[in-house]
DNA sequence: CTGTTAGCGCATTCAG
DNA sequence: CTGAATGCGCTAACAG
């Protein structure tokens, strides 16, 4: 169904019908004959057509590393707040942090109906780089920092160096386990690089160093975080804080802790002589204030983003340069808040 | 940048150069000369255009309720998996549970350049039947029965039906407290209504009826879950289960417990007389085994649906009407399992 | 207010 | 093998 048959079965002319479509210049004579013509057929408008002549979309692409994250959809959410007042849509696309992907994506939303992207970044390989550079449509980075496109990200090396403090200072009171930390990969700079090396700043603000042996690496993911804890917690019996880069990896080292707690104290019984009163008590941390995490857990200490205002600013940068050709590059860093109370559970 | 303009700085036609893009006949000479021009210039070619032409997307529309849930984004993981085997991309759209919301993006969808649709469905209002019976592009719908579109639901009275019946024994094990259920609203067949009804008549299987005072409504959230949860305890002080339509919800629930003991712990010693050990053990189900809810909790009995499988066979539903026209209507209905180990905690 | 016309960027006949 | 020509469905001048 075209607007050319629309036209004739109305007996107007297609421009009628756009016009009519697009709240163009129409007798009500006419207006009326092309309604019930319209309402028969059950007729749509191709955006895509609408769209190769108007270069226009009203549509912006958001690019996501995973779907299943509270931060993620705190940002999206952000973004889908100030796109939907002022007229837009959002789509999304979702890499399962894989970059290659994420290029994959972007070009898919360079060469299809979308007036803008905003990536949400993980690691900036030299191929992002590439493409920033010369996109043919705007994009804004969140979360990561980069020279070659408008970008909002997050204080990442304060928030991770207030983290170390605090935990030097449970560390002290606690008085001499060892403190532990689980990492992401460093290639991603805000959540891998700059929290870990905060944190190893922060304690050495207190006098502490972050030993080599206390420190591992998990993906992003909860049962990641989980093997990553069991690992230490098998090599180690002296720590008494973990801290992680991200919420989602504490939950898994929570549930580790768990289980090797029983682990532990099951062997004490057996083995008589040795007394599971031994067992120590470990805090952990993390990033990103998961509320779920909080609800469950009764809160450890984390690091509350500012994700809901990036994903406006960044929404709003955008519209900036998509409607008023804003041609300023901006980079803008938000703050943290460290969130240590817990709740009384 | 056109196709034009890279022909003619290649000094070919157009058409040849066309053909270079998409694997037609080119001699050697040409397709290097085309291939210099276009590595020069950073030429991409235009996917609406192509897309105008051949109808031909390679590409399919989701529209999801929400972003931040483990149980959507497993059934996404499943239809990305299919879809990238076979030479697909997907593009998400998130309504955040609003059902006119989601019309606006099957709308979108319908009329950009997708060639299909699957739609994880909540509430089915008559516009939806609307839209499904004469949707121009093939649309499946997941979790969610309907006569409108191929579907793929799970089975949702049965689990509510089986965590009835566990509920049940639970509860006369554990010797004569009441049962409460906080659901979601009703409209959403599945997730509202099915679960229950079947968590009735797994309870009734067992002689319990369950007593509507003891009954509550919440949204997805865990904060909504939380009130619902508060409401519950501050009426009734003779609760021994609460069964949650949602893993989402209990951890509200759980939140809320921690509290809920805690105060009255402490109105206890505070009145003095009060003897504190007077509280209640509660048990809190949900549905839908949320990895990090376990991993945090050390697990609650919950029922584990095969999300990731319905993602699956929803895509391979959607690609067999996109690529071989199948024109049978399908209804597929997927089993679960109860979950009742807990974590050694 | 209205119809005619000329493309948007590309893929596909169809002669050569 | 190649190029010229045509049109996908729509909008934006433009002349009535």
């Amino acid at each position: 169904m075209t607007i050319k048959e629309i036209a004739k079965l109305a007996g107007v002319s297609s421009a009628a019908v756009s016009r009519y479509l697009n709240g163009g210049y129409i007798s009500d004579e006419k207006k009326e004959q092309i309604k019930k013509v319209i309402e028969e057929t059950g007729y749509h408008p191709s955006a895509q057509a609408r769209i190769l002549r108007t270069k226009r979309a009203c549509l912006v692409g958001v690019v996501v590393p995973k779907i299943n994250s509270e931060s993620i959809s705190r940002v999206t959410a952000g973004i889908g707040q100030v796109l939907s007042s002022r007229g837009y849509q959002m789509l999304l696309a979702s890499t399962d942090n894989r970059p290659e992907k994420e290029i994959e994506y972007l070009k898919l939303f360079e060469n299809y109906p979308v007036d803008g992207i905003i990536l949400i970044g993980t690691i900036i390989t030299g191929e992002h780089r590439k493409f920033l550079k010369n996109a043919k449509v705007p994009v804004v980075v969140v979360g990561q920092c980069t020279k070659y496109a408008n970008c909002i990200y997050h204080d990442d090396y304060g928030a991770g160096k207030a983290m170390g403090k605090l935990a030097a200072s449970l560390n002290q009171a606690s008085g001499g386990g060892h403190i532990a930390y689980i990492g992401v990969t460093r290639d991603d700079k805000a959540a891998g690089a700059a929290r870990e090396d905060g944190f190893r700043a922060g304690l050495k603000s207190a006098g502490i160093e972050l030993d080599e042996d206390y420190v591992r690496m998990s993906e992003f993911r909860t049962d990641s975080g989980y093997n990553a804890a069991l690992s230490l917690l098998e090599e180690k019996d002296d720590i008494d804080i973990i801290s992680c880069a991200t919420d989602t990896i504490a939950a898994g080292v929570i549930e580790a802790l768990h289980i090797y707690e029983k682990h532990v104290s099951e062997r004490a019984k057996s083995t008589k002589g040795v007394k599971d009163t031994n067992i120590r008590r470990v805090t952990v941390t993390g990033f990103g204030d998961n509320q779920l995490l909080k609800a469950v857990s009764g809160g450890i200490p984390t690091i509350h983003f500012g994700y809901k205002t990036s994903g406006i600013r960044s929404a709003e940068l955008l519209l900036d340069v998509i409607e008023r050709g804003e041609k300023i590059p901006v980079e803008m860093k938000l703050g943290f808040r460290l969130v240590n109370e817990r709740t009384e559970i």
